[in-house]
Formats: structure tokens, C-alpha cells, sequence
DNA sequence: CCGTCAGGTTAGCGATCATTAACCTGCGGG
DNA sequence: CCCGCAGGTTAATGATCGCTAACCTGACGG
């Protein structure tokens, strides 16, 4: 809907260095306002607070996990499928945004409030989306089970933007194989 | 050697939880002496700065996961049965130790420039142990790819502090079986 | 032209924090 | 008896931070 510019789009991404290389708390609006070639307090042009850059960013990469992670697992032919076709989307949007995973875990408890419950929503509703195909291809497994292995799983993808050892298409080959292999 | 009373473990062991909650800048020294019963600033007769008790947490846990982890892969007749051993002896510590492995992984760069070397130098060794032994089981693995490997492994491991779905037993069985799957 | 308003600027306020200073207290050894 | 010190206390300091206020400027529609 709304066409913010330009500068705001480039907070959010400074933002996002800067906070999984400093943390949340280690960044000051100062130094924000510095790495986007403007200063300090021109940010509230732009968010309300410090805290909103975080909530945005942290919520719409939930929003986009979650929506495009169903959509992958609804085109699916069979729970086999699916699963493969959620690792590799996981494994592509981890790789693609490196600085967002490492906020989405590290700064998650920073977060307003409302922000935070809803991120936690949505974070669950995706974890039961792969416990729920987990279940389809193996109706042994009973559900708190499937949801331990879809975290694990998200721990063994999200693990990437602290290794950078490998290029992206090797390092998207291993995380997918070792990934189905801990599904199996 | 020096058998300092108590305080100064208490306070460890409360500040790897108050860390590992609201992270190393979220607790304050007046916030982490309260939760020792004592107040503020008598933190500094048992250490010279808040800086300090991170640093002996994260070098005292670096150095235990190799020297044992050492001693389990030299113990072990061939390498499949110490990579086994390694997962094993991995997780039960992170099981053992959660607060710990969070702050480790998340407050990391709020160390003091030696401490951070120090733990950065350890943690390699123990990803090359790690990697030493799956290039043993299969000699066709590069380095490189052996070590993102084990990057990945303590990723899926160390997921286990943020998920807390499964009493621990089951859950160690859980993570011993996907860690060993997604290394075969 | 001129008003407005988006998007900057610098100065300053109030809170919080790590750390230091100065002081108190109880206890064990000589 | 008293000294010294381990382990506390409260008060103060200086830095930093998020955020607000007040002001500036240039583009643009009427």
C-alpha cells in the first residue's frame, strides 16, 4: 500500500547489520543514524522508537517465513516433499538474510510487548506447520516430539550466519542434506 | 587451588541465568547482586567487573566441552563410535547447562578483547575435534565442509535451551538420534 | 510568491548504568 | 584486647542513551 521512499527500507537493513553484529543493545540511535549517512535523532522521522525498527523487522520476517512456508508445503505432492521443499526454502531464506536470523534469535526478548507475542505466535504456527508434516509421513510421532525435532531443525539451518566456512550453494547443499538426514 | 568460599560460584551460576533471560546488557550489576541477596556494588569484592564474570563463565565452559570432549574422542575405538561419544557428551552438557549455552552463543561479543580470543581459540579446537573425526570416518570430506558440518551439529544441539518441549531424557534420545542423522 | 510539510539539524533532558569512594561490622589470631 | 581484613553497606560520579524540542531548509502545489 503505502510507498515509504526509500530511507526507511535502508534503516531497517542497516539496522539489521548493525544489530546482529552488536546486538540489539550495543547499537545506539546514534550510531543507526551514523551507518545511514544521516544522525541520531533524525530516525524518529521515521520510527516511532528504536524498539519499532526491531518489531518491524522481526515481525515481517515471520510474516514471510510462515506465508511462504505454507504456500511451499500446501503445493507439495506428499509429506515427503513437503518437508524437503520447507528445508530448502528454510535453508534459502537463512543463507539470503543471515543478519535477520541472528536478530530473530538473539534480540527476540527486546521486542514490545505486543511485538513480541506476536512474533511467538507466528513462530509457533510455523514450527507446527513442519511438526504437522512431520506427522503426516510418520503417524508414530506423537506432537510435542515433532515439534523438538522442527526446532532442532531450525537450529541446525539457522546455525549458518555464524559459520560462513562454505560459499552459498555448497553451504545450501550440506545444511539440506544434514537437515533431512536429522528428519529422517 | 584457591577454594574461594561460595558467593563467587552463586553469583555465576545467578548470572548465567539472569544472562541467559534478558541478556548481558539487559541485567544490571544492581539487578545481579539483588538476585545474590546481596546488593550493587559488593559484586566487586568477589570480581573487578561485570565484564570479568562473563569472561569466566564462557572461558570456564569453552574449556570443559573440549578437554572432555577430548578425552571421550581418544577413548573411543574407532571414529564412528567417537563421533557418537561426542554428540553424547554434547548433549548432556547443553541439557546440563542451557543458561550457559545461550549466553555463549548470544552475549559472545560483549566480552573483553582477551577473554573473546581465548573462547574463540577453544571453540575452533573443538570444531576441529569434531571435524578431525568425521574426515577419520570418511576420508573423502574436505576440511572446510567437515567443519561447517560441525557448525551445524552444535546448531541443532544448542536449539535446546529455547525449545524446552520434552522432559530430558526424551529429549536427549531426540537430539543423539537427528545429531547422528544429520552427520551420517 | 508563499505556505506547508517532509526530512533534516543541534541542544538538552532525564534515566540508567558501571564503577569508585568512604564507611561499617564481625571475627579469628597474636 | 585489639588489629586487620573479608565482605558488606550507601552515596556519588561520569558516561551513555533514548527521546523531545526547537529550529532550519528546500521542493512544490495553488
Amino acid at each position: 500500500m503505502s510507498r515509504p521512499p526509500d530511507r526507511r527500507t535502508q534503516i531497517l537493513a542497516t539496522a539489521a547489520e548493525l544489530f546482529a553484529s552488536r546486538g540489539y543493545h550495543g547499537v545506539s540511535v546514534a550510531d543507526l543514524g551514523a551507518a545511514c549517512g544521516i544522525s541520531g535523532p533524525a530516525l524518529y522521522k521515521h520510527f516511532p522508537s528504536k524498539q519499532a525498527v526491531l518489531a518491524e523487522m522481526l515481525v515481517s520476517i515471520s510474516e514471510e517465513l510462515l506465508q511462504v512456508g505454507t504456500q511451499r508445503a500446501e503445493a507439495a505432492p506428499d509429506p515427503t516433499t513437503a518437508i524437503s521443499d520447507l528445508v530448502d526454502w528454510h535453508v534459502d531464506f537463512a543463507l539470503r538474510h543471515r543478519p535477520l536470523i541472528v536478530v530473530q534469535d538473539r534480540d527476540w526478548e527486546s521486542l514490545p510487548e505486543e511485538a513480541r507475542e506476536r512474533v511467538r505466535t507466528l513462530q509457533r504456527e510455523y514450527v507446527d506447520l513442519w511438526a504437522g508434516q512431520l506427522r503426516l509421513r510418520d503417524p508414530e510421532l506423537d506432537l510435542p516430539t515433532a515439534r523438538a525435532m522442527a526446532h532442532a531443525a531450525f537450529g541446525l539451518i539457522n546455525s549458518t550466519p555464524h559459520s560462513g566456512l562454505l560459499p552459498d550453494p555448497e553451504m545450501h547443499q550440506v545444511l539440506h542434506r544434514m537437515a533431512l538426514g536429522a528428519l529422517s
